[in-house]
RNA sequence: GGGAGUUUAGCUCAGCUGGUUCAGAGCACUUGCCUUACAAGCAAGGGGUCAUUGGUUCGAAUCCAAUAACUCCCACCA
């Protein structure tokens, strides 16, 4: 068979997927095996595959991949987030396409266009995953707005507002006049902005004295309903007990003291606009003072806005500093860097707005969810992310879960009025509602169901719940079985969004954790540090790259600079080492199929003792990566991987191994080399999982035709990993040493510009009971073409020597040798021998050391001494030789 | 303002409870090779006061303290 000496991925990766989506492998029904489970965090249904998603997602397949080859019933749910905001932009922009006017539909008429394009164009990331290689299972593709989990939704808030975690109130909440909805304090991104702090007059009334007041925002003053200073201020005790006229307003307000006041910032005087900010919506309640909302819903003034009625607030801002300025009521105007909220989802700047507004009461649902991290329940990878996670905890606040949107689940909260008065059903559905209402308040007619929907996060937070149906179904089979998950794979951004939210709702419905173990991933950078963005155009299509270096070397790639909470500076050319493992392993396989099998041919012992090295090398390393895999260190576990194929495998083995040009090798030989070969594509399959099934299938033996068929049905995916064993580390130090031998030779080649061709003989000098173990010197012989191997116990004359440890080689040079050149060479390691054996010295005579070291120590130092004096012996003797 | 983290080779990072895994890995680099699996390769090699300064100790990359630089999170003084 005539294989390209190029891997070429596209078609491999195409077929596999296909074959395992047939296959379904990637299925999971509940059985008898140790379930092993992990949810997607769900992209948002809008979204386009990103870097990001692509870190994400290939270590939840290695993860998944490696349970799977571990014996577990692995189960790797995918599916979509309905995104409210996001969502609602994208459908509002088709709507305008088709030069529709969200405002001119009806709610039912808007919903139906928002499926329409949801059916359309969402979810077109779960399909780049499969380019990737993910091996969710499919048939379980959830949505949350899907049946199942829009009901478990409403039922949750329905439970919830029953228990009285759920409330309505009016509150200040972070209003983003762009989506025109409220957002939760974890939706609003704080970025500095260079403005300007201006200083504003207001007189006092009836006298012509006046304060000077600082502010970011002179617009709000339409807005202002007193002045604050602290109480203590000497500057202005004299305004106790006055009012002052809001300057270009003329309303007049009083001065209130409290100590809130920063007495150093500004001017030590703060304007109070109690429907306009946080702080002095506060103030606003302790000295009952108006609030005056001087905005609209898109950030616009209102009626309270007297002449700028209408206008942005931006505008407005000019408009009112060009008249302040007219009238003489500005002090001055000074740079200032502050930071102002956006909007996370729209980029807005957040209003802060007085509004009526579903909450959720979080304090006693947070103790539990810490609680959990902090006992190691739940584990952190890696841990230094809880502490962010108790911080947040213990000062968490009410979360605002209503959204005035249309598109995501609607509040279940229906409103009538008996007597005047408005009253509020909470229920599963209108009809419930009804006799809810009729039950309760003999109330019979129509009701109004509220007009808002809930967070996205509000659904989301069950996903590792509902995504068996547990809350609707609380004891079915599924989710007793996969519940609670394995492994949860996120980034840290959205600790408080996400995790810590389905931790309690684990807690609150079903008393136990949603997950043991939570991975964060970094950030994805470029390689000057930056996150990638849209904007920045820094981004790489990760379709593109994949086309470029086939999936597995992008997913290489990836791993190979992501240790866990790491951000990555990602840098395209990670790939192509990705990519030539590929085709490293590619060639690999050439050669090992290239090859004449004899029946004839006897197992030679170099053969014998190398697939014997080979195996213990692999127990050592495997011991390593399970270590690996433990500690959640991928990287750490696919470089052991590759150095393990690349250099034990290739560059070692294979070589040790490969028959002479024209020759056959033993088919005793080749069938160890095979069974090694598939058993290093199982470990690797998780990393590579395209390439690592296309070589299992080649490896296989299929001379009969029933076999080549079981063959082709069967994949690597179904295999067992292989597991470490009990190893002998003298054989991995013998090999090691014979290594060294040839690296040596290798060496002394390189150096003196000898051809590798010309075969050479080799003098080892044993002797004081160390010694090479000969198993290893048809190895030497081969891979360092020595003709011969000498053991004898003299130094020989006329060679030119090195030293492997202790142990001294020579080799006779036919040519002439440099003697100048090697006295040289010999006499700096010399130098460095002494140096070394002073320190070593200085150490044992030093008293302390040695009676306050463990003699463990010592007697480590001892042999260091004894080795070094041996070793400038033989040194010096060389040098001697050199005439 | 509060907190967390990082600083080791040109780059990205390992380095656990102080001592032969102590100065490591991969990539990059240098030199020589188109050697019949692979130039997306082979062989060999050169790179580091472990951020700085003190301290503890017989002994510090490792423990402690201070300093500096960077990163992130939280709070949001108008």
């Amino acid at each position: 068979m005539e294989i390209a000496s190029k891997y070429n991925p596209r078609a491999v990766e195409e077929k596999w997927y296909s074959f395992w989506l047939e296959k379904k492998l990637f299925h999971s029904e509940p059985d008898r095996r140790k379930p092993y489970t992990v949810v997607i965090p769900p992209p948002n249904v809008t979204g386009v595959l990103h870097m990001g998603h692509m870190l994400n997602n290939t270590i939840q397949d290695v993860l998944v991949r490696r349970a799977r080859m571990m014996g577990k019933n692995a189960c790797w749910v995918p599916g979509t987030d309905h995104a409210s905001i996001s969502t609602e932009a994208k459908v509002v922009k088709m709507l305008a396409e088709r030069g529709i006017n969200k405002r001119d539909l009806s709610r039912d008429e808007y919903m139906k266009y928002a499926w329409e394009w949801k059916e359309k164009y969402g979810g077109i990331i779960l399909k780049q995953l499969r380019k990737l290689g993910a091996s969710c299972d499919w048939d379980r593709t959830a949505f949350t707005m899907d049946d199942i989990r829009y009901e478990s939704v409403i039922q949750v808030f329905v439970d919830l507002y029953n228990k009285g975690l759920i409330y309505r109130g009016a509150r200040m909440v972070n209003w983003d006049p762009q989506a025109l909805t409220a957002v939760s304090d974890e939706e609003v991104i704080y970025k500095e902005s260079h403005g300007k702090l201006f200083y504003l007059r207001y007189f006092v009334e009836g006298e012509d004295k006046y304060i000077v007041v600082a502010t970011t925002r002179p617009e709000t003053i339409m807005g202002d309903t007193a002045v604050c200073v602290h109480p203590e201020d000497e500057r202005y005790q004299w305004l106790k007990g006055k009012n002052v006229i809001v300057p270009g307003v003329g309303r007049v307000v009083p001065i209130i003291m409290d100590e809130y006041v920063d007495r150093e910032f500004g001017t030590g005087a703060l304007k109070i606009t109690p429907a306009h900010d946080i702080n002095d919506y506060n103030l606003g309640m302790k000295y009952n003072l108006n609030s005056i909302d001087i905005f609209n819903d898109n950030g616009t003034l209102n009626d309270n806005g007297g002449k700028y009625a209408g206008m942005d607030r931006f505008a407005c801002r000019k408009a009112i500093m060009k008249d302040l300025e007219e009238s003489g009521l500005v002090e001055k105007i000074e740079d200032y860097v502050n930071k102002v909220g956006h909007s996370e989802r729209t980029d807005a700047v957040i209003e802060p707005k007085l509004s009526t507004q579903w909450f959720m009461k979080m304090s006693d649902i947070a103790k539990k969810a810490l609680e959990v991290v902090e006992d190691g329940t739940i584990k952190f990878h890696p841990e230094k992310f809880k502490n962010t996670y108790r911080h947040w905890l213990e000062n968490i606040k009410d979360w605002c879960i209503s959204r005035q949107l249309w598109w995501g689940h609607r509040i279940p909260a229906w409103y009538f009025d008996v007597n005047g008065k408005m009253e509020i059903v909470v229920a599963l559905n209108e009809e419930e509602a009804k006799k809810i209402a009729a039950d309760k308040y003999g109330y019979t007619g129509e009701l109004r169901q509220d007009e808002d929907v809930l967070d996205t996060w509000f659904s989301s937070w069950l996903w590792p719940i509902s995504l068996f149906d547990g809350i609707r179904n609380p004891d079915n089979e599924e989710i007793k079985y996969y519940y609670p998950t394995d492994d949860l794979i996120t980034a840290p951004d959205i600790i408080f969004f996400w995790v810590a939210r389905m931790i309690m709702a684990g807690e609150e419905y079903r008393g136990e954790v949603p997950f043991k173990n939570v991975y964060f991933t970094g950030i994805v950078r470029d390689k000057l540090g930056r996150k990638m963005s849209k904007s920045l155009g820094n981004s790489p299509d990760p379709i593109e790259l994949i086309e470029k270096y086939g999936a597995d070397g992008v997913r290489m790639g990836m791993l190979l600079t992501a240790p866990a909470g790491n951000d990555l500076p990602f840098d395209e050319s990670i790939c192509e080492q990705g990519r030539n493992f590929a085709n490293k392993i590619w060639n690999a396989l050439r050669l090992v199929k290239g090859w004449a099998v004899s029946d004839e041919l006897q197992q030679s012992p170099e053969n014998e003792v190398s697939v014997q090295w080979m195996e213990q090398r692999m127990a050592c390393v495997l011991e390593q990566i399970e270590k690996d895999f433990e500690q959640y260190r991928l990287s750490e576990a696919l470089m052991n991987t590759y150095k393990l194929i690349w250099d034990d495998f290739c560059s070692w083995y294979l070589e040790m191994v490969k028959p002479a040009y024209g020759t056959p090798i033993d088919r005793e030989t080749y069938l160890s080399t095979i069974a090694i070969f598939e058993r290093l594509m199982c470990m690797l399959h998780p990393f590579m999982p395209f390439i690592t099934e296309e070589i299992w299938h080649l490896l296989q033996d299929t001379d009969s035709e029933a076999k080549a068929e079981l063959i082709a049905q069967s994949s690597i995916m179904i295999q067992h990993m292989p597991v470490s064993v009990f190893f002998d580390q003298r054989m991995l130090d013998d090999c090691a040493m014979a290594q060294d031998v040839v690296t040596g030779i290798r060496n002394l080649r390189n150096s003196r510009g000898l051809s590798p061709k010309e075969a050479l003989e080799l003098f080892v000098v044993c002797g004081d009971g160390k010694q090479m173990n000969s198993r290893f010197d048809g190895i030497i012989k081969k891979l360092a073409n020595v003709s011969k191997i000498n053991y004898v116990n003299e130094k020989v004359e006329g060679t030119i020597s090195f030293m492997i440890g202790t142990t001294e080689c020579f080799v006779p040079m036919s040519q002439n040798v440099d003697v100048e050149a090697e006295r040289k060479k010999l006499e700096e390691e010399l130098k460095y021998a002494e140096g070394f054996l002073a320190s070593v010295m200085k150490k044992l005579g030093n008293e302390k050391f040695v009676n306050g070291a463990p003699e463990k120590v010592v007697a480590v130092e001892r042999q260091k001494k004894a080795d070094a004096e041996q070793k400038i012996a033989a040194l010096k003797a060389q040098i001697a030789n050199l005439k």
